[in-house]
RNA sequence: CGAGGUGUAGCGCAGUUUGGUAGCGCACAUGGUUUGGGACCAUGGGGCCGGAGGUUCGAAUCCUCUCACCUCGACCA
């Protein structure tokens, strides 16, 4: 893009200017959201509602696939639940809001707004588990919860927040294990296949994992400004709930035993994800699979004959196939059309004026790349139905492209520091296991362990000895400042 | 919760130092000319200057106290 067309943009703050500021910006110039009365609360307006219902219904279509129901549960949780688990009450228990009046008079017990429903999961299921021959449960809610957050920023962490928490209940520990690892692969699958975002996927260490589970697991993905941002968590709880909330079930033997738990979730959170690893300066850059709008339809010169006229029959062919938009709004240029549609993030725009049908062609420009081509109207729709498909991977390789260009590789605290102040982003170092040196690596540098790779993506670096203490240390770890 | 910053029309800002009729750009409305990368002319509507106290003949401006929001840190999806 020249500099010409960017200093159109004038709404937008430039990313390498502040990268910050460039976010705020894009988030309200293209109205996904806007603040609402009480800090730290919302509103998600409806551009940005279509992009999370289009998240959902992606998600949503693979936990079916994999067996799931959805379910709906309480948004209050009583206290004495909340506290049942030691590990869970103590994480969570600074960011939970209560409810302590219905009406005017005052609650006997206080009820706490859900910060993720575990605990009312738990205690329903103790009730409904008699035999193994009901087992698996599996379970999913979508709804929201409510963590109150000291700083909040839209769509990263906001006081409330939009979710699908998954809970599932197995026979053996490796069932449960099973899960949690088939929910982080769903994750994956659609964070890259729908969203375009390239995820790092692994293990949380102790200090980063979930209050009450035994092994959190983890897809992080990499921002524009070098920053990690946690997109999805996968945790097996062991029977740290099950035991807590007295879940119990007659086993093969006739024996009672303690069943073994999953929890897998994602948010809305995903949203801002894709806004800071697609968008550019001239604002959204959104993948075709969970774009609102596809595709725009531009007449030019509309007030012509015969031109809104095929503006309409092209849309009207086109939204058979496609989530598209006719903008035959008066009295704006189409120049002010395509800046306003580019911020909006759409894939496609397709051109149509008076040259155009007479060549029995229109105009397609792609968000991705800018560039502009004249197609024929015969065969359009496969013509589209190829570019967008074409748009969607080559998000997901830019972006991939860009989160390789911005990994690098540290031996010591030294040279950690040097690389990630000169490439701010993911850098791969090796880690004795120690909280120690954990700690030390997020005083000095201020990255956190994002996650630890499996077996498969391990790599033995600098003979094994630790980033921080040189001493041996068997995995590799990936660190980066995050959100 | 620590450190900075900002609150004036829907949005972006000037005006505050030195108190004296509340302004500019964009947006909005109406009419007209335009329309292939943010068109132009004319006319018009819109404000307890975040809130509460105080000083003063007079406060957006000075003083005190508050509230909200943004950014950066510490903590979390």
């Amino acid at each position: 893009m020249g500099k010409k067309d960017k200093n159109q943009v004038k709404e937008i703050t430039p990313m390498d200017v502040d990268f910050p500021q460039w976010y705020t910006d894009v988030i309200s110039k293209t109205e996904l959201c806007d603040y609402s009365p009480v800090k730290g609360f919302m509103v998600i307006r409806p551009y940005g509602y279509g992009i999370w219902e289009l998240i959902q219904k992606h998600f949503d279509k693979r936990f079916k696939e994999t067996g799931h129901e959805n379910m709906y549960f309480p948004l209050l949780i009583p206290e004495s639940l909340l506290t049942k688990e030691a590990e869970h009450v103590e994480g969570f228990a600074p960011e939970v809001a209560w409810v302590t009046h219905g009406g005017e008079k005052e609650l006997a017990e206080r009820l706490c707004v859900r910060p993720t429903s575990e605990t009312i999961i738990c205690s329903m299921y103790s009730k409904w588990l008699n035999s193994y021959r009901q087992l698996p449960f599996l379970y999913n809610q979508w709804c929201s919860v409510v963590r109150w957050e000291k700083t909040t920023r839209p769509f990263l962490r906001t006081s409330e927040f939009l979710w699908q928490e998954g809970h599932t209940i197995h026979e053996t520990a490796e069932e449960a294990q099973e899960e949690t690892m088939k929910m982080l692969g769903v994750y994956k699958e659609v964070a890259e296949n729908m969203l375009a975002l390239p995820v790092m996927v692994g293990q949380k260490s102790e200090k980063e994992k979930f209050a009450g589970a035994d092994a959190t697991y983890t897809m992080e993905a990499l921002m524009h400004d070098g920053q990690a941002l946690q997109s999805g968590t996968s945790h097996n709880l062991g029977q740290h709930f099950t035991k807590a909330f007295d879940i119990t079930f007659l086993d093969r033997n006739n024996e009672q035993a303690y069943p073994f738990h999953a929890s897998w979730g994602v948010s809305t959170r995903l949203i801002g994800g894709i806004i800071m690893v697609h968008g550019d300066d001239s604002g959204l850059v959104l993948p075709p699979e969970i774009a609102p709008i596809q595709l725009v339809v531009i007449p030019v010169a509309q007030h012509k004959e015969g031109v809104l006229d095929k503006a309409w029959e092209i849309g009207k062919a086109l939204g058979k196939a496609f989530r598209i938009k006719v903008d035959d709004q008066d009295g704006y240029s189409p120049g002010w059309k395509f800046n306003q549609w580019e911020m909006k993030g759409v894939p496609i725009r397709l051109e149509i004026g008076p040259r155009d049908i007479e060549n029995n062609q229109c105009v397609l420009a792609r968000r991705d790349t800018g560039e502009k081509v004249s197609v024929s109207l015969d065969g359009l729709e496969e013509t589209v139905k190829a570019l967008l498909a074409e748009i969607q991977q080559n998000l997901f390789d830019k972006a991939q492209k860009m989160r390789e260009e911005k990994t690098s590789v540290a031996a010591d605290m030294d040279q950690f520091k040097t690389v990630l102040k000169e490439n701010p982003g993911f850098v791969k170092a090796m880690w004795c296991g120690d909280r120690a040196c954990e700690d030390k690596v997020r005083e000095e540098t201020g990255a956190s362990i994002r996650c630890i790779p499996f077996e498969e993506e391990q790599e033995t670096l600098f003979e094994g000895k630790c980033v921080c203490c040189g001493k041996p240390a068997e995995k590799m770890a990936y660190f980066a400042r995050a959100y």
